[in-house]
Formats: structure tokens, C-alpha cells, sequence
RNA sequence: AGUCUUGUAGUGUAAUGGUACCACGUCAGAUUCUGGCUCUGAAAAUCUAGGUUCGAACCCUAGCAAGACUACCA
């Protein structure tokens, strides 16, 4: 496979792997979530290097579940992130749990006891923090680091046998007690946990800690290049140390910068306190940053990994702009969404000198980005129509090429218009416009060379379906919401969802299908939300088209 | 304070001792029956100070800054 994108630093050492012969040219990652939230775009960018990094070299990627901490986990999650995974267009060579290996690693404990290396301890949490010392003072060692193997071994069975109640022991590693790195202060292996487990149910009572059940369960796999995230760098030592005392398959851990982006909450437990307080309607509300979220909005598979893509795999902390993200499901959508009329915040026009029950329909394409426009769909034309309020200006600016009194505009696939005269309230809202239209300007036969600078779009009154459309923002309004010490639930943008509860949609939209994109021609990319129903129709907005008038607009 | 990791346009990310690349964003223009897409162009960066070298983003030294670690979570 080559390509002309330059390396990331972890392709380079493989590629350094391969022409060394390790592991006889064998690439072999694995994505480890643990089960005890939903997968965000953060994991995406995790599960596109792991999976990646396998298709690139021929290897492969096993899908294993971390679940060593029986009060957290679920299975509920086991199988949001299957769907995930797959919905991200990845297949794993084998779904594995690291509860699989629970005897196995026990087994593993043993031997480290039986080379002196590990022993029980009766500490408190307390006593066993206390004594761990701090990065500038070396720990002391407990009163039980000195029992015997025997004994160690004997205490150890016990813990297993359910002999003891919950944090009444712990196994510990024997390693160095003045190491300037933490994590080497005889980091704790085993703790006792009378819990019911999401797999293993209650057949056990004693758990290992991740750093004695990740590095192991890669070993068991043979996994070749464990990637992670930089907050693992102290673990490495650990890692290295486990596996050389063990003497089994040396796994190597390499670590990357996890994905930040602006305006976005990433940790898995901020976003529980979203859900469980209700400023979302749940782990899928559109709003969140989750994978189920974000394909709800409308997000592609491809979106995404163009995203990962894109964003590159380097060491330093960063925080990606959101608004590639956006580029990047812009870029994808353009090319495959069906194009649709739909008014959102409408008023009526009425074409004069339009036969009153005349109705046309025009030919309307798909997508002019295809070949032939991707086909067509008929779209109803009569005398009254629905157009956006923002579309007409009373006193227009010299800038503004739509609707206002005596201008011209190009009605989208039907005539040209001229603004003649309109109404308003008593508080000076515009409630009709009245137009003329020219006959010869009719779409593809326009025989009236003139050239109008604007085109708007519109749906037919007779014809109007209506629907529900969610309009949604960013969810925090500033670009760092878990930046300062200030609590992120001050951040939250209270505009982040506007529902529109009756739009004015064209009537072939009554087909729309789920899962699948719509632009409506000016407005956005929308999809069909869950809540629909036969006879009601719910849109997502999924992002903007890219507004320049927009911006001219608010630079006034 | 100790150890570790990292410092390149606004944001990301390349350049591996030899012309600072690319993308998003920003700005300007062209085109357009979507103020979309497309196309063209512009502004914009090597943390600081020394040193090695013909030549340093890259190597060395010393600073500075940011982040991580001191859970019976992962």
C-alpha cells in the first residue's frame, strides 16, 4: 500500500518493525474499550489508528473488551460499542474480554509470588497511600512486604476463595519503593470485590488492575503494537516490567495524543453528567459528541474517518478547530445527498399573474454534483408559495441579491420573479409578497437573457407537507468548556437546540428514508430523526451549508 | 519539588543537517438557476538564549512554557 501522506511517527516504527523482522513482520493491534460508557469521537479517532494501522500492514484487529471493574460495566455498552465499531466501517479479527482471562492472569500472579515478586498485603488504602511517599520523597515499605512465598501464596488462595471481605487485602508487585516513577511503588495487582461481574457473574471475588490485566491480555493475544493514549507513558515501565518478569510474548505499548476539539466535552465522565441531568436528552441526543450521536445528526462512516484522517496521530496535546469536522461531513454529504426545498421560517408569496388553479411541475435533480444531475423528482409550482422570511428585505442593502420592492429573483427550477408590492402587520412583520413572473423565464427555456443574481428557494402552498425540523448548535459557547476551573456546566450554549415544530417541506420529501442525507437546497444537511412517525416527519439538521452571506451579514 | 512527555502560521500536521509542505479556518477574486460546490490568489509559523556546522525546525547545553504521574478506575 503506499499513498503520498508522510508517516505518522507510530507507522514509522512499524515500518522500522518490519524491516527489523520483529514478530516476524506480524501487525497485530487491538481497540480495548471498557464497557462502561458509550464510544465518543475521541474513540474514533482510536479505533480508525488501530484498525488502520492493520489494514495498512496486512494485519489485524482484535475488539477487546477491558472490562475488570465489575461495578462499572455493562453490557449494555458491550453492544452500543459493537454497533459503533461496525457502524464505523471496521471489522475485527476476534471479540475478546479480558475477563476471558481471568484465570489465566491469576495463574500469572501466582508465578509472580512464586519468584518473590509480588505478596499480600493488609493495608488500608490509606496506610498503602501514605506509605507509596510522594514523587520527591521514596515510600516506605509496608509491615507485610517481607512475608513468605508460603504464606503470600496461601493468603493469595484465600483472597480467591472468598475468605475475605472488600479491601481487607490486595496482592501487590514487589518492585521499587524509591522509583521517581509512582506507578513502579509496588503498584497494587489484585483487589477484593464481592461484585456481580457483567460475564464472569459471581465466580469471582478478586479483580486484577488494569495494569496488570492490559499488558497481559495483549500478551495472550500476541498483540504486537499496543497503542494508547499519552497518559499511559508511566505505565509503560510497568507494562515492560510485568511481562519481563512473566517472561511472555513482549507486547509494546506506544502512545499518542488523544483527540481534543473545540466547544466539545470529551471525557466520558462529563458526558454521564450530561445525560444524568438532564441538559441532553440522552447518550444519543445529537448535540453529544458520541458516535450514536453523531449518527443520529447525520454524520457519515466516511465523515468520520476522513476526519481521523485528516487530524493526523502525533504526540502533543492538541485541540482540533470543530469546524473541520464539519468541513470534512460537508465534503461528503455534497457529494451524496439528495438536494430538497424546504422552508423553515416561511412567508407567503403570491404570483399575481399566475393562473389560480394552474399547477406545474418541474424537473428537479438530485444532485447536480452527479452525473445527470442523479436524476430527477417532479416539483409542484402554483400561483401561492411558501419562501423564507430572511429571502425578502423591506430596505435592501446594495449587497442583497434576493427579494425586496422592484427587485428580481430566480425562483429555484421555475420562473424569474419581480417583487411588486407586500404586506405587513401592525408591528411592521412582512406577511405577503406580491410578485410577477415572467413566463419566457420558465427553467431550461428561458428565453428573457436576463441575468438575475440571486435564486431562491420555495415550496408550493397547495403542496406543502409539513415536518418538524431540529435546528442544532454547538453545545458549549466557548471554545474550551473543561478549560478553566470554572464548572463546564456554566458553558452551555442555551441555543444549542432550536425546534422548528411546522416547516414547510416539498412534497417528496414525504418519501424520505432513514438513514439517509438530505440537503435542503440553502439551508443544510438534514436527516430523519428516530422520532419520526407515519404522518410525522422529524429532521436533524446536521450542519449548515457554508454561509459567505452570513458572514458578510454580521461583519455589518 | 521529582520523574516523564511535548513545544512549527489562528488550529492541526509535514519537512529526519540543505528552498519551512499540506489541510481546515481567515481574507480577496472568478464562476454559479444553491451567497453551496468548483477554480484562482493572499496574509499567516520553527518557545528563548547560547553552541556545533559551510549550512540547524532537526544535533548539543541552559532556560522557559504546557501537559501527565502521587486511585483497591481504565
Amino acid at each position: 500500500m503506499s499513498e503520498d501522506r508522510s508517516l505518522n511517527f507510530i507507522e514509522e516504527i512499524i515500518e522500522e518493525d518490519i524491516r527489523n523482522g520483529k514478530n516476524g513482520g506480524r501487525v497485530h493491534t487491538r481497540f480495548p474499550p471498557e464497557p462502561n460508557g458509550y464510544l465518543h469521537i475521541g474513540h474514533a479517532k482510536s479505533i480508525c489508528l488501530n484498525f488502520g494501522l492493520a489494514q495498512r500492514y496486512n494485519g489485524q484487529t482484535n475488539l477487546r473488551f477491558d472490562d475488570t471493574n465489575p461495578e462499572k460495566e455493562e453490557t449494555e455498552y458491550v453492544e452500543s460499542i459493537k454497533e459503533d465499531v461496525k457502524w464505523l466501517g471496521f471489522n475485527w479479527a476476534n471479540e475478546l474480554y479480558a475477563s476471558d482471562y481471568f484465570e489465566q492472569i491469576y495463574q500469572f500472579a501466582v508465578t509472580l509470588i512464586k519468584k518473590g515478586k509480588a505478596y499480600v498485603d493488609d493495608s488500608t488504602p490509606e496506610e498503602i497511600a501514605e506509605q507509596k511517599g510522594t514523587p520527591t520523597e521514596p515510600g516506605r515499605p509496608s509491615p507485610f512486604r517481607e512475608r513468605s512465598i508460603e504464606e503470600n501464596l496461601r493468603l493469595f488462595e484465600e483472597m480467591r476463595a472468598g475468605n475475605y471481605q472488600d479491601g481487607e487485602k490486595v496482592l501487590r508487585a514487589k518492585i521499587d519503593l524509591a522509583s521517581p516513577n509512582m506507578h513502579m511503588r509496588d503498584p497494587i495487582m489484585y483487589r477484593i470485590r464481592h461484585a456481580h461481574h457483567h460475564r464472569t457473574g459471581d465466580a469471582w471475588c478478586i479483580y486484577p488492575m488494569y495494569d496488570f490485566a492490559h499488558g497481559q491480555s495483549d500478551s495472550i493475544e500476541e498483540i504486537t503494537h499496543s497503542v494508547c493514549t499519552l497518559e499511559f507513558i508511566p505505565h509503560r515501565a510497568l507494562y515492560d516490567w510485568f511481562i519481563e518478569q512473566l517472561e511472555i510474548f513482549p507486547s509494546r505499548q506506544y502512545e499518542f495524543a488523544r483527540l481534543n476539539m473545540t466547544y466539545t466535552l470529551m471525557s466520558k465522565r462529563r458526558l454521564l453528567q450530561l445525560v444524568n441531568e438532564g441538559f441532553v436528552s440522552g447518550w444519543d441526543d445529537p448535540r453529544m459528541p458520541t458516535i450514536s450521536a453523531l449518527r443520529r445528526r447525520g454524520f457519515t462512516p466516511a465523515s468520520i474517518r476522513e476526519f481521523c484522517d485528516r487530524i493526523g496521530i502525533a504526540k502533543r496535546e492538541n485541540i482540533i478547530d470543530v469546524s473541520l469536522l464539519e468541513f470534512c461531513v460537508r465534503e461528503d454529504l455534497n457529494k451524496t445527498a439528495w438536494r430538497r426545498q424546504a422552508v423553515l421560517d416561511p412567508v407567503k408569496l403570491v404570483i399575481t399573474n399566475y393562473p389560480e388553479d394552474q399547477v406545474e411541475f418541474f424537473d428537479g435533480e438530485n444532485n447536480p454534483e452527479e452525473e445527470n444531475g442523479g436524476g430527477t423528482r417532479a416539483v409542484p409550482f402554483s400561483r401561492e408559495l411558501w419562501i423564507e422570511h430572511e429571502d425578502f428585505m423591506e430596505n435592501p442593502t446594495k449587497k442583497y441579491f434576493r427579494l425586496g420592492p422592484g427587485l428580481m429573483v430566480r425562483l429555484k427550477h421555475a420562473y424569474i420573479v419581480k417583487c411588486e408590492s407586500f404586506e405587513k402587520d401592525e408591528q411592521g412583520n412582512i406577511t405577503e409578497i406580491h410578485c410577477s413572473y415572467l413566463p419566457e423565464s420558465k427553467s431550461g427555456s428561458d428565453q428573457t437573457q436576463i441575468k438575475v443574481k440571486g435564486t431562491i428557494h420555495w415550496v408550493s402552498v397547495p403542496h406543502a407537507e409539513k415536518a418538524e425540523i431540529r435546528l442544532y448548535d454547538r453545545l458549549f459557547n466557548v471554545e474550551d468548556p473543561a478549560g478553566d476551573d470554572s464548572d463546564f456546566r456554566e458553558h452551555i450554549n442555551p441555543q444549542s437546540l432550536q425546534v422548528i415544530p411546522e416547516a414547510y417541506i416539498e412534497p417528496d420529501l414525504k418519501n424520505a428514508e432513514a438513514h439517509k442525507s438530505y440537503q435542503f437546497i440553502r439551508k443544510g444537511y438534514f436527516t430523519l430523526d428516530k422520532d419520526s412517525a407515519p404522518g410525522k416527519l422529524v429532521f436533524n439538521r446536521t450542519v449548515t451549508l457554508k454561509d459567505t452571506w452570513a458572514k458578510e451579514v454580521k461583519k455589518q
